[in-house]
DNA sequence: AACCCCACGTGCGCAA
DNA sequence: TTGCGCACGTGGGGTT
């Protein structure tokens, strides 16, 4: 709702991009310029409003330019008209074509030039057109940042920084996850517990050995107490296996249970063991799932 | 090596937020910086030339300062003191203090107020620093930025912008493609190809249809000619069922076979059937490792 | 010499 | 009203 009004301004302009359909425009609301941003790639600085009768003396005439970007920097456009001031507002309603141009502002620096102590005239009028365009630069970057983070909705320059930082970092952790939950954890020291009795908060986060080394390949004397939970993990990573009798529902109990914590299910595999006891293997990563998407 | 000099201008501070510990800045190289940017924010005023008698005029005073962020922002530091006039040039040398602080602009806005049309006064003069919180505020949030994306060299506004834009992108389709081949792949239409004779590579990258709509749910007649093999492929992650005769090697054949390819395997499952047969269920995803990490 | 990049102060529009 | 946010012009340091 309150978006961020003059964000066109800096926005300069989208136009092209047709991309998503989304239908009315009528202001330009940040939230739909985001989406067309691309556009604004190309378009940039189509302003370059290089005229300015600006009659208090000066002769410019330069036609300098030198920009080094690609991109066209004079192709007329903008330069003359600038609507007598912010008549944005005034968008001719549903027709497609983009009026917001940007405004290349009024080149009139009123009560400028006086106190200048010795610059050669146009001279630094034009590095005024390349801070300008440095400006324009970084808005465009602005709104390109600003079109990959989803769920934006204050777009602010500061806003934007801090949401990318974020989400960032969100990506960053959510990716370590999945790749040491996915298939990489190799050789990454894993911690082994066994439980032997229905606890169900098995120790968390205790710091102890606590290997216990069980049998590794004699099961002997293994179905006697039968709900065994033997819990393997590393990092953000874990691996469960259950053995318990076989009843009709345990493999969804289980599951949900598993599920109940901040876990998602990786993959599971219940199989029977024995004719009466059933065997669950779990594996699952910890993380938290994102606001967005 | 250039890096970029005055970043640590701009590099303020902001206070409060310990988190990390890191030590030592010499001089900020910007890339060091960089890495060092949460010290920076501990170190930030400890400095303060806490003198600066202002003659000029203006009473400021004022301390109103209602932020409504969070943080602490008036905490000192600024406001009053201003080192004589950007002497930052002027570094200790060598000692291993930190000099960059930061210096709240001489304050002495020096042929300023001429002009000044309808402004009460300091009036104005608290709105610059409100412009100058503001512009503080957004200079921390792009060290943030630039802090959590990797391989920054530049530190330019612009370039930490665009690499951030692009990092993310990065990481997105990285995250997306390990998300469809980990186990999210959901409701992604599939296609599913059915080979019957032991085809070894069978059709690759052909662009027809191939569907041959298999039976569904129906398994009649499916075990006479058994090398069966099943494909089911989403956009970069596969699934691979292989119904077959339960000789010796079978598993571990199939496995290296796909392994061969550019697959790496997700997760395998073998298991007999009917006394002579096997079936193997494999899923597995294509991906380029990344240049990063 | 050119160029870049930056921070500053300032005016202006927009919302609470 | 007053605060917030932005783009602008400008001086100035840094690198080529």
């Amino acid at each position: 709702m309150e978006d961020t009004s003059q964000f066109i301004n800096w926005a300069t302009n989208p136009g092209a991009a047709a991309d998503h359909e989304f239908s009315e425009a009528a202001f330009p609301s940040l939230q739909a310029l985001r989406e067309a941003s691309h556009a604004a790639e190309m378009v940039q600085e189509l302003i370059a409003g290089v005229h300015a009768p600006n009659s208090w003396s000066s002769d410019n005439g330069d036609g300098a330019a030198n920009n080094n970007l690609p991109a066209s920097w004079n192709f007329g456009a903008t330069s003359a008209q600038q609507p007598g001031s912010n008549g944005m507002m005034e968008a001719p309603a549903a027709s497609g074509l983009p009026d917001l141009v940007y405004e290349p502002p009024p080149t009139r620096r009123a009560g400028g030039l006086r106190s200048m102590g010795s610059m050669s005239a146009s001279y630094a009028q034009d590095h005024i057109m390349a801070e300008r365009k440095r400006r324009e630069k970084i808005n465009t970057r602005f709104v390109e940042l600003s079109t990959v983070i989803p769920g934006l909705k204050k777009m602010d320059k500061a806003t934007i920084l801090s949401d990318a930082t974020r989400y960032v970092k969100e990506l960053q952790e959510k990716l370590k996850d999945l790749e040491a939950g996915g298939s990489g954890g190799r050789s990454i020291e894993t911690r082994l517990v066994l439980v032997k009795r229905p606890y169900l908060h098995a120790a968390a986060d205790d710091g102890s050995p606590l290997l216990s080394s069980a049998s590794p390949g004699t099961p002997t004397a293994a179905r006697k107490e039968l709900p065994e939970i033997e819990v393997r993990f590393s990092e953000k990573s874990v691996m469960v296996r259950v053995h318990c009798e076989n009843s009709k529902g345990v493999a969804v109990k289980v599951l949900t249970e598993i599920e109940k914590l901040q876990l998602t299910i990786i993959h599971a595999n219940v199989m029977p063991f024995l004719a009466c006891s059933l065997i669950i293997d779990i594996t699952a990563k910890a993380s938290f799932s994102s606001p967005f998407d």
